[in-house]
DNA sequence: TCTACACCCTGTAGCAACTACAGGGTCAAG
DNA sequence: CTTGACCCTGTAGTTGCTACAGGGTGTAGA
């Protein structure tokens, strides 16, 4: 299988796969004589499971760590769990601070009364506290 | 005022202070006979502003219209409402993304029965749909 | 007066995770 | 025999900073 279909069967765009082989994600594969990058199924399922961890958000730097543990078949999952929870946790903080921000933007799109720039509420907010008209 | 105390003040590091200088953010300031950036109140104001937009999430090309924007102070506050309008949509949307995100990730988490990696559910989960056991 | 130290300067390289060229080579179909 | 789709390498760009390296300046204490 060349680049450009085990690209397309995993969702993946070629430079990416190029990529992930340059950073040692993905093993180099096989080469053909024109010097075309020869993948296997072992590279495609390998591709997979990267694509939907970072599906699931995990930086690069975990799918490495989760690709190793998934190799060591007799490991206790504990370190898995681990490295999910953390993700979990991260996300969540996100969420919260998404969620915040979303607040605070509701109330300064809501104060808008569609005047000029010189009444404006929402530049207001961002302007720092001037001395007040006076 | 020099680049530390404006940095201090703002609650910005010295080097994005300069950062926001070079990309055209702030405007550079009078340099004093040590070639020291010397600012005064209009660069305060501005960078304040700045830095409520960037804690708004409004990336620096927002920022930077925004800036423009505030400047017309005769204009229709609409172009900023509109900016900000973006802007909320973009957090909502990735607060939907991350909500799917974590809904998942709990449910993968949920079906860790802390056994080997063998029969680890999240790295399972993780793998592409194998031929299942046979 | 010397010297230690905090502060300032410029310029460049690094981070994540790709993406987008530029400038080539290969191969199958019409 | 040429067109077009694919492949190759290598480098530079993206966002928003951050972190040096390798210097200069200014002030306070010994």
């Amino acid at each position: 299988m060349k680049i450009g279909k085990l690209a397309n069967a995993t969702a993946t765009r070629v430079e990416t796969v190029r990529y992930y082989e340059k950073i040692g994600l993905l093993p180099p594969p096989a080469r053909t004589g024109a010097n075309y990058r020869a993948y296997g199924h072992d590279h495609l399922a390998r591709l997979s499971f990267i694509r939907r961890a970072r599906d699931l958000g995990f930086t690069l730097e975990a799918v490495r760590e989760l690709l190793t543990l998934s190799d060591d078949k007799a490991q206790s999952c504990d370190a898995v769990d681990g490295i999910a929870r953390v993700h979990l946790t991260e996300i969540n903080r996100k969420i919260a601070d998404l969620s915040a921000l979303r607040g605070e933007l509701d109330r300064v799109i809501g104060s808008c009364r569609h005047g000029t720039v010189a009444d404006c509420k929402i530049i207001e907010t961002l302007a720092p506290r001037a001395l007040p008209a006076a």
